[in-house]
Parts: C-alpha cells; sequence; structure tokens
DNA sequence: TGGGTTGCTGTTGCATGCAAGTTTGCATGG
DNA sequence: CCATGCAAACTTGCATGCAACAGCAACCCA
C-alpha cells in the first residue's frame, strides 16, 4: 500500500522477501526465521520482523508464535477463490461506472486495446503480461472508487503469479485484446450487463488458464527448491 | 485478520487502538507518537511500532516517516466507496451460491431471520447490531470461498463505525429481518438475480442510513475532542 | 525586509540483550 | 515396543540504547 523508498532497510527486506515469495525462491510451505533472514541480509533482527509482519498481515505468510514464520502454503483452489473475489470487485467496478460513464477516458482506453493496433504485442510478450493487469487496475479506477482498486490491487498481489505465467501464444494475445475492447465498448454503449458478463467469462478464462499451468510450474520449483 | 488472543502486548495494544479509533477516543486527522503511546500503555516502543505498523497496513492510520502517526481521516465519500465495495463481494458471494446452493446452511440461516420470530429483536438493538453484521458473513461463507469472506471481513472493520449507528427504531429492525429473511428465500428458490437485487437494495440501504447519522455523530465527538 | 543557514528538539529506525514460550529429542518406566 | 516426563536448544516477544533524520525556529547576512 506505501512503500517505494528503498532507502529504509524494512521497506528494502520486505520487498526482496516479496520478490523471492513470488517467484517461488522461497518455497511455500518452507519455514524461515527472524536470526536466518538476519544474517542472510546482514541486518538486525527489528527490520527483519517488521517486514514478516507486514507480510503476514497482507497473507504472504504466517507466523506461528514463538516459533517461525511459514511461506503461505498458496494451492490452486485458494488461487480460485482470490479470481472469483476478483470477478466481485471488477464487477462492480462496472456496476459503478453505469451509473455516469466516464466516454472520454473509457474510450482511450478502449483504444489503447483496438485489436487493429496491437500496442503491446510487438514488444514480447512480458510488456503485455504489465498492461494486462494495467487494463484492469484501469477499468476499475475509471468507476471513481478509489478503495474498490486498493483492493483490487491487493488480490492481483495475490495472483500475480498466475497471471505472468500465461499468455503462452499468439492467439491469446489477439483474443485479450479482442475481449479488453469489447469490454469497454460495451460500457460506452451503456450496456452493462453485457460488459459484466463479457469480464466475467474473460477473468475466469484467465483463471482456467492460469491453473493449469500453475501446478506445471510449482512442481517444476519444488524440484529446483529441493535440488532434485 | 488474526488477533483475539490477549497473552501478547502487541495485540492488546493493536486492539485497543483500533477500538479507540472506531469510537473516535483517537480523533481523525490527529497526531499519535511511538513514545507517547509507550508511556500511556506502559510498555516500551516495540510493541507499540508492531501495533501502529499493523493499523497503517491496515488503513486505520498513516505513518509519516521520521515524524509520526496520523489518524486515518476517513470522510463520509469513503465510507461509502467501502459500502459499494462491499456490496461487490456480497454480491459475489451470492452469484458463488447460484453454482450450488447450500439448502440445508441457507435454510438455517433464513430460520434465524424469520420475520415471525424475532430473535434479537428482544435484547434491545445492541445484539441485533453484532447479529446484523454476523447475517452477512454468514452468508459470504456459504459462498464456499474464505478468501471473500476474508476480504468483507475487512471491509466490515473499516465501516464498523457507521453500522453501529444505525437502527434507531423498531420498524428498521423488522424491516431488518424481513430483507434478510428475503434475501434467503430468493436464493433457495434458485433466483439470484432477486437476491442479488435485494442486496444491493439492503446494503445501500444502511449505507444511505448510516451516512445521514455520520456527520451528527463525527460532530459530536469532534466537539467532546477540542474540549468546546 | 527577505532568503538562506544553522543549531536544537522531537521522533523514528535499527542494534542488541534478556527472558519466556515452544518444540524436539532422549531417557526412563511400563 | 510404546507412552510419558524432562531438559536443552531454538525462536520469538519485549525492553533499552544510540544514531540519524525531519521539522522548526532563531539567526545571520545581504
Amino acid at each position: 500500500m506505501v512503500s517505494g523508498n528503498r532507502q529504509w532497510v524494512a521497506d528494502r527486506i520486505y520487498e526482496s522477501l516479496r520478490c523471492s515469495i513470488m517467484n517461488f525462491e522461497l518455497y511455500p510451505g518452507s519455514r524461515v526465521t527472524e536470526t536466518e533472514l538476519a544474517q542472510r541480509f546482514d541486518v538486525s533482527r527489528t527490520p527483519i520482523r517488521e517486514a514478516l509482519q507486514r507480510l503476514a498481515v497482507e497473507g504472504y505468510l504466517t507466523i506461528r508464535p514463538k516459533h517461525g514464520c511459514y511461506i503461505r502454503n498458496l494451492d490452486v483452489f485458494e488461487l480460485a477463490e482470490y479470481y472469483d473475489v476478483r470477478v466481485g470487485l471488477e464487477v462492480e467496478a462496472v456496476e459503478l461506472m453505469g451509473r455516469r460513464i466516464p466516454y472520454r477516458d473509457l474510450a482511450a482506453l478502449a483504444e489503447d486495446w483496438n485489436p487493429e493496433h496491437l500496442k503491446y504485442g510487438d514488444e514480447g510478450t512480458e510488456a503485455l503480461k504489465d498492461a494486462e493487469e494495467d487494463f484492469h487496475i484501469r477499468l476499475a479506477e475509471l468507476s471513481g472508487n478509489p478503495i474498490l482498486v486498493q483492493y483490487l490491487r491487493d488480490v492481483n498481489n495475490h495472483i500475480r503469479i498466475l497471471r505472468r505465467l500465461g499468455f503462452p501464444d499468439q492467439d491469446a494475445v489477439i483474443s485479450t485484446y479482442q475481449e479488453h475492447y469489447e469490454i469497454c465498448q460495451s460500457i460506452l454503449t451503456n450496456d452493462i450487463p453485457k460488459a459484466c458478463r463479457l469480464l466475467r467469462t474473460h477473468i475466469h478464462a484467465s483463471q482456467a488458464k492460469g491453473r493449469e499451468v500453475t501446478l506445471a510450474q510449482l512442481e517444476i520449483h519444488r524440484r529446483r527448491a529441493t535440488g532434485g
């Protein structure tokens, strides 16, 4: 929610740990201790504690008092639950937009995803992955409800692992453009129900695609983690 | 998200501070410092820091580095935004329930709010306020999505101030029963769209009612805080 | 008079020390 | 062989100390 400033040790530790958790460097279910991390980062336990507590509040790990921290053991079912929450938030954002449609901004967003232009596809899929998440955030922002956006960002933090594994082929890129564009157009033509339907389908599709590759990825990283 | 255990000082401080913020004892916008709180609670700064950081992550206050903490300055507009997020989450919960309706549990929940019985109305409105929040949590739990429930609890933490100010008269009690009962019945008869409509109306009604009394309450506590 | 500098005070950020709690492994007895 | 009790090691929870930084006001100089 805050951070970004690298001046403080605790922030640096926090970001580093969050990255490690995201990249499966810290394998889900594994245990870490304050002392161990303090040695690894060559700092005292105080900033480590601060980082761990933040990560715990945000759901990245669970703290067992007087025993240690366990990296959150995320399973595909739980990730699916996050996706459903995402649906709830984003659909509500579209519903809110229906109260007063922000035509200008929405048209701009739609133009960014006009299938005839393919802005993001050219530079490889990495940029597209960021842009995909950004589209949904921008869409939510157009609801005019910053709190909702805040919650959506939080959800994204938890499922970003999955999102970055998708988009294997060019077909997926095209259809992403198509779907984003259609969603915007539906809102612009004041067909909120259709926009909600499309949005649901769009998110559920990526949910299914993500689930598909997660198990494989987990397996790969598990082998790497266990040295096998 | 966790807490409840009074064994640890930091948890006790956290709960106490959260309560104080809720009750406007710590007035929005006012500043608190670690040293001051450490003296007030007669503990060291360490558990105070921990509590403050948790409260900051959860949005109850903002930390200005090297300067102090400011109690989150919540306005009615922001609270309205939380209510809209609540709508999104709860409606999605009902949608999810539509996939596989939990008849038994839902019937039990409906029976608890059968207008002919009025379980909670008798013991005064205080119990009803807790029960009202509990109804929505139980309803969300029946979606089978614990993550969604977790987010809903978080939203509730932020708007509980408002919720506890409502229910001024017996008419509101009756209509609350009626609405809760109808929502359950709609799901039981597999009319998900109707349930969603009712839920939206129900939440927006309490939103409006809450907004109405908040400004007055804020004014009262402002006067008390400024000693006027 | 106005702009920049400097020193002071308040506050936090981090290191360290100690005590309490939890787990684990082993020894002992049945 | 299994259950039970105990002790040691490990880990965290909290207290305390110190240094650095932000904010503020007084001050100096033009």
